[in-house]
DNA sequence: TAAATTAATTGACATATATCAACTATGCCG
DNA sequence: CGGCATAGTTGATATATGTCAATTAATTTA
């Protein structure tokens, strides 16, 4: 975990949340000169779940994970964070610790920015709590419409909305490179990595996905949205 | 759904929202001037999912289930709702419709205030916006814990899960008048309306819970805590 | 109060999905 | 480059859970 300072200022960085647009010149200057910046490896721990949560995250280069621990090693991944977005946890307003883990699945350059700050925006710009309600409120809709999806679905219909968020919200293209284990996928689409590749392969087989090594072509998007939309 | 206004003012209710507290008189006073009250029997819905949303709700008196409709008459509660909190979906800061519907599951005494003067207030009132975040970090930590819970546990763990949430979050004590159907405990916990039937049994006989007519009775709350836990 | 709904319960059965074990492919490190 | 570790794959099997059908209990309505 090296540290070293490889964006120039918020203002010029081209990974910055939308959100920050809201400050003034004055307020921006702020939160530069109280960041501070990491990089990190494939697979490290960027945050962790329990640590004493001080600072939100955002990502200036790279993707990572965030994900719940539970007992026994079973994980669930709540989402994938790329740049552009803040990524900090309920435990950010309400309790002092971090209620999930973030690790990297690419090299990761990250900005830490305290707390404390980001609350003295909210309560001093107006325009800037507005923008954070509206992203966590976005955030909310999704959890909600994860937690419908999980609990109604089947695996099929779980793992097509999987691979339909990667190819839409997170590369938003139907060919990517496919990051994430069959475990990893499984901790997504809550299922045995066993089934992850069962399904995967009757996928392939129907024509509507196809992979070789980790690259991954959604081939007939139609059939795998149906698939999703059935459940 | 009658209309009639039984609340004198948004300062003397006691059931109103404690971030109410961080507005000045003034500014209380227009959300006192705008918001409408009405009253609903019990089954009565509040909110209809896919309605435009204008407005965010407030309990004054008694019990609703707040939940997602799916295709085919599935359904999904994701809380119960009580006076003293505020009802507004994420539509309030995203799209324009609601998310989700509520139904009274008692006769409901609501109030309904605008997004707009809500959305003023947070923009002009540091605190309250601090305070709404808050509120809003708190669901979704909930939501959290909530899609890691239904993704790893088995029904036991979750029935278990359900029963504590409406002794500790909803009614505050281990003996309570049970609202909801076998189904909808169910459509919480989700599982079928007959493993439910099985699974309270089950408790019961092991002497962790008890339950006549509706009411119901946790007996052994340790149990009912390890078993929640175990999953 | 009786009839008519609606909810709860029970048992039998089907099946979706996890688990386990073995094996193969792949990638990484010395 | 070869060997070790990790990830992917496959088949066999166990089981948790949903579905269906029938019955009883409880509640609402006429």
């Amino acid at each position: 975990m090296a540290y070293k300072n490889n964006i120039d200022t918020c203002a010029s960085c081209t990974a910055a949340w939308k959100n920050y647009h809201h400050l003034s010149g004055q307020e921006l200057k702020m939160v530069n000169e109280n960041r501070f910046e990491a990089s990190f490896r494939s697979g490290e721990v960027i945050v962790k779940q329990g640590s004493p949560a001080s600072n939100a995250l955002f990502l200036s280069r790279g993707m990572a994970k965030v994900y719940i621990e539970g007992p026994e090693g079973k994980s669930f991944i709540l989402f994938i964070a790329r740049p552009g977005r803040m990524i900090m946890g309920p435990g950010g307003f309400t309790g002092s610790r971090n209620t999930y883990s973030v690790s990297a699945l690419t090299p990761v350059q990250a900005c830490f920015v305290n707390f404390s700050i980001l609350k003295h925006l909210a309560r001093t710009n107006g325009k800037f709590a507005e923008g954070m309600l509206e992203d966590i409120s976005a955030e909310s809709l999704n959890d909600h419409r994860r937690l419908f999806n999980l609990t109604h679905k089947k695996m099929r219909g779980r793992l097509a909305d999987t691979l339909l968020y990667l190819a839409d919200d997170i590369y938003s293209s139907d060919e990517f490179d496919m990051l994430l284990s069959r475990q990893e996928l499984g901790e997504i689409a809550s299922m045995a990595k066993e089934s992850v590749v069962r399904i995967m392969k009757e996928f392939s087989l129907a024509g509507i996905i196809s992979y070789r090594s980790s690259r991954l072509k959604i081939t007939d998007r139609q059939k795998l949205v149906s698939i999703s939309e059935e459940g």
